[in-house]
This record gives structure tokens, sequence and C-alpha cells, in this order.
DNA sequence: CTTTCATGCTAACACGTGTTACTAACTCGT
DNA sequence: ACGAGTTAGTAACACGTGTTAGCATGAAAG
């Protein structure tokens, strides 16, 4: 497959060059395939010849040393540690990265940032041009941060909407999409509504949900309780200990509106342990559709989060920007979400 | 922050050098803090002071292109773009990487590898010399593959032992594992044991986990019914399928041990689909403790896998083969596994 | 016979860094 | 005063590629 002897030493384009007999220039421009320039057939087919028959495989450092791009793209994590271990979500984001990536044949370099360090570490990458670009996952972002990024030299994508940035992003509408779940229980006559945040308000998406939470009820005319608005922190655990406050705070209700399918998971175990039932106790609106929602018990209602979409936009967005397409700047991309009905809801009679 | 003027133009060492009045040799020296070397401290604080005020970060590809070496190392998945998308173990094993690599200033960079067109892409990424050195994640291996990666000169790490290759790697017992799953079963007085295996039995951990289950069985004297024996795909629609058939040959059975949590969500839905209650009429025992497995309805029964371990050995096992530490060839490490019970399982009256 | 022009290819530079060999100046013991 | 040794620093090369300017050669045009 590589030729008889195993060659452990670098093949160079020199190495190319002395084997098809011309020079290192030519062989640069027959691999490339460089437009407007006359090279033989003959000559062409050496090059190609010596470069198949040494495996020649161009040095990717190199090549982004001179060319100014490294070919790669960088996916910025900003959360904990903890956060990252068991976020349901990060596969199907990397496996839409990864599609479009590969179309493009790009690199996708993934990185995690510790929230104390921020700003060094996105010039870090930024700066060292290890990437071409970046795309910031839920970002938490204050305003000096944001400055930062917009006026550092690197294309930047947001996956989740920051007020007051110009970064261009990709999201869906959290408040519409929210709207559609509350508004679901509504319809089934459910008038006290807990509701239980994706995560504390500071990250993106959470206020968001929790504003969409209070349109449907406002447009429903149903008061809301504040003490049933409880703000999760991405883990099951933090579902589970927000609905135990919540049934231990004696506040009624009969239904809940969990702004993530992740905390659902665990306030479905506090309701449990408290031997209510769902549906038949209390009924359930999850959001983001994991893979698992489905085949919880019951299979839990929610809001479908169009994650691989989201992250393929976010690539391609990116991949415009870097290749320097105005009139893509400072755009956006708002994708369309779907309630998906389970049986975790059930009518109030 | 960077000093008043906002630079759009590239600060090289060589800028550094011009405002700090010396050579960009010494630049490099001062920076690197190159031991054995005879700069006077006045000249180091002139340079250091250049670069913070200038906002110098060294080129990352500059670097590479001299050192030959790129500071990140590789995951490589090699699973269908729809397994990479419902792997509950991926942020794990991410979160793992990650945290090692960073204590290192090391950077991870992801790839996929489709199965058909293997051995191109590890070479692609290995000739290239994008990255140190690469780690595959479940592997599936046939021989030209391994042979290939063996004689490649590329350090490589994997993640599940593959019979018959050479390469480092980092696994659990999952034969002894399995079979400390199935001889709870059977402790609880179980002796019609089903067996869903987490995969097909060509990749990693399938086959051991299968053979830990035929092991304990034969230990305690029960013989193992064939129709009972499935083999699943990973995600929770083939343990749905999988649980299904076993329901519908009719073959009895008071005990499942299924090698994978995920494909176990699936199979209790298909449980469920038929009445059959967990554990009052069917104990399960999953395998991998994915987060998810506490907040199930019940709360799983399984082994925990410590998948961040593994990462993290992983990665440190991969960083000493790079540094070219011998001694470290071929060597392996195995993590150990524990039984986690909760209240999926009960005793046969 | 000279001038113009296309063809086929190459020498030489640039990218930004790490590192080795070397030099100039200065100290010091005798 | 003089060779020996230390101190402080630099010039020059290497890494492997992409790209521009230019050089022969031969053919066509005047």
């Amino acid at each position: 497959m590589k030729g008889p002897a195993l060659q452990r030493k670098r093949v160079t384009s020199r190495d190319v060059a002395k084997v098809a007999g011309v020079s290192r220039t030519t062989v640069s421009l027959v691999l490339n395939n460089v437009q407007g320039i006359q090279i033989s057939p003959e000559t062409r087919q050496k090059v190609i010849r010596a470069a198949n028959e040494l495996g020649y495989v161009p040095d990717a450092m190199a090549q982004a040393l001179v060319s100014r791009r490294t070919k790669a793209i960088g996916l910025v994590l900003t959360r904990t540690h903890h956060h990252i271990a068991t976020d349901a979500f990060l596969p199907k984001i990397i496996s839409g990265l990864l599609t479009t990536a590969k179309q493009h044949n790009i690199r996708t370099l993934i990185d995690w940032v510790e929230t104390e360090h921020q700003e060094s570490a996105y010039f870090e990458l930024a700066r060292a041009k290890r990437i071409d670009g970046m795309i910031l996952s839920t970002p938490r972002l204050d305003d000096k941060a944001i400055k930062a990024l917009e006026s550092a030299d690197i294309p930047t994508v947001l996956m989740g909407s920051v007020a007051g940035s110009m970064l261009p992003f990709v999201d869906v509408d959290n408040v519409q999409a929210a709207e559609k779940a509350v508004s679901y229980l509504l319809e089934l006559g459910h008038r006290e509504i807990a509701c239980i945040s994706n995560a504390p308000p500071e990250y993106t998406a959470a206020p968001e949900r929790v504003q969409g939470f209070r349109n449907a009820m406002a447009k429903a005319g149903a008061p809301v309780n504040e003490r049933l608005v409880c703000f999760a922190d991405f883990d099951p655990e933090s579902g589970y200990r927000c609905m135990k406050s919540l049934l231990e705070s004696g506040e009624r209700f009969t239904a809940a509106f969990v702004a993530s399918d992740n905390v659902a998971i665990g306030a479905k175990a506090a309701l449990r342990e408290a031997n209510l039932r769902v549906p038949d106790d209390i009924s359930l609106v999850g959001f983001d559709d994991i893979p698992w929602a489905m085949y919880s018990d019951p299979p839990l209602t929610t809001i479908r989060l169009p994650a691989e979409a989201l992250a393929q936009q976010a690539c391609t967005l990116l991949l415009n920007l870097i290749q320097g397409k105005e009139g893509w700047e400072n755009n956006h991309v708002i994708l369309e979400t779907e309630l998906i009905v389970r049986k975790s809801c059930k009518a109030i009679q």
C-alpha cells in the first residue's frame, strides 16, 4: 500500500520532485491543481505517480504557516467540567459539526474554557492562529468578554444568542418555543403551572424560556405564582433539587414546564419519590428532546430542539465568515422548534 | 488590555525584538525561558515588557513546523453519524480528555472516521502531522487496519482492547465486570436470564461482556438459553428491538443483563409496552452507569464504568508515548468497575 | 532576420519560529 | 600586559510549503 520499504523518514515535496525529476515548484503546482498555469500532461503524470509511490502527504503545519489558514475550527465549551460530562446535547452538536466540517475538509478542535480565565483562553486560541474561527457553545458572556471578542480578529459564531452582542449567532426562538409548550398545558386545562428553567438566568436561553412561560400564562389569563418559578442548573440533580423544593413549598400545581429534558429527568425522580405519578398527578413538558426523552417512562412530551441542524448551521455560518463573504457579517440563523406530544401530560377533568 | 491602539496586524517575535531593542533570537530565548544561557536581568525585563505591551502570542503553526510537535492530540471516533449523536458516554470521554490535556497544555482535535474510508483517514491525520498522537475510541479494526496502524509512525492508544493488537490500550475487565453483574442476578435467585449485548460482536467489549455472562452462568450451573442471547447496536432503539424480539420469542426469563445502559433504556421501554414491570416482573442490570441511570424509573442497577478516568488514563498514556518514554510501549491500563445496586432488581421468592 | 508571444518550467522569496555556532567585550589570575 | 575564561548577545540556518517573477525555448508574425 505504501510501497515495499517502510519509510520512517518524512516524505517532503522535495523528495517527490527528485523522484519525478522536476522542481519542487512543479510538484506544488501539479498537486494543488493550480489553474491558469501550463504543465504538460506527461509531467503531471510523472509527478502524480511519484507522489503516490512515495505516499506523499503535505505537512499541514507548513501549509498553514504559508497560507495563513489552518483549515481547522474550534468548538469552545464554556461550562464546568461536570456540566460538560453530563451534557446530553454535546454528542449531537459534535456530530453535526463534524459532518459539516468534513464536507468542507475542515478539522474540529474542541476546547474548554474555565469561566475564570475566559478572556485569556479565547485569545490564546485566537492569536496563536491555531484555528481559523470558533464556535462558542452556550455562551455566558459579560460585556467585557463580548467586546473583546468583537474587536478580536477571529471569526466567531455563537450557539445561542446573547443580548447586546453584534456577533453572528445560531439559535431557536426560545421565547416562542416555551410559549408553545406552556400553551399546550393550558389547553389541557392546567392553570397552576410550575416552571423550572434549564439553567441559571445568566446563561443564554434560560431567561427566554422563562419569559415564554410568562407570556403563555399572560395570554391565557392565568396568574403566575412566583413561588413556582425556579432556576435549575443543567443537570438532572439540579432538577431533582428544584422539584423537591417546589413540593416542599406546599404550593399547589398540576403541571410543570421544565425547560430542559435533562433537568426534567431529575424533576421526575423527585416526583416519584413523593409518590406523585406522571401524568396522573402532575403533567410534565420538557424541552430539547434528547434521545432519551422518548424512552422515558412515561415518554416525555417535549419541544424538539434541532441540535444537529443548529451545529451544522453554525459551522456553515462560520465557514462563510472565514472565507470573508461579506453580507454574512452580523447575520444570524433561527431554526424552527416543534412540540412533540408523547404521554407525560394529561387533561384536567 | 491590549494597549491603546487596536492592532489588526499580526504581532511577530520580530516586532517584539524591535521594540525591546534586541535580536529575535534573544526574544525566543527569554520567552521560552531556555536554561543554560546567559541573559542579563535587565534585557529579560525589556523583552517581557515589550511582549506584554504588544500582546505577543507565538504562532502555533510556526512553532509546530520547527519543533515537529503540534501540541495537539486527536480523538478519533469510528462510528456512524447516528451512533455518535446518541452516545451517552462521549461527553464524559471528552470531559476527561480535556482535563488531562489542559493540564499538559495540549489541544484536542476530534475527528470522525466513516468505516469505509478508515485507513486513508487515519493516515491523513497522521501523515499530515496535524496531531502528535491519537486515541481511538471504540475501535473496530480488522487485521489490515491494525497492522497499518502499528507500522505507522504515529503514537496511538486504543480506548478498548482489540484482540491481536500490540497497541497500548485503556480498558476495564469487561469479562469480569459482566460476570459481576450476572452473578448478582444469580444470587437473587434468577436462573433464566436473558443477555442483550451493547453492540455487534465485532466491536470491542461486546463479545467480552457476553462471555462474562456465560462464565457467571456456568459457574452457577445455570444453563444458557441461546435464544435469550441477543446483540444490540449501541442505541436505545436497538435495545427496544432486541427486548421486543426476546418477548415475542416466547422464551421465559425472569431477568436480563443488558450490557449498556443506553440499550437498557430502550429495552425497558419494550417491557413497559408489554405491560411488564421492572423489577416486579423482570429484573434488569445495566452496564456503564450513564448519568441518567440513577434517575431512571426505577433507578437502574448497573456496572459503573469509569469513563472519565479511562479517558484521562488514555491521554496520559498517549502523552508518555509521544514524549518517547520507552517502557511505556505495549503497555496498557485496566481500571476497576463497580456494581452499583439500585432498584431495578428483585429477588425471586 | 528580428520581434512578439505563448509554452513549460524553475529560482528565489515568504511565512514565523527554534536552535547552533560564533563573536565581541569584559574579567581575572599571573 | 597578556592569554584564558566568562558574559551577553547575534547572525544564520532549518522546518516544508505556496507563490511570484522570470528564464529559456520554439513558433508565429512582420
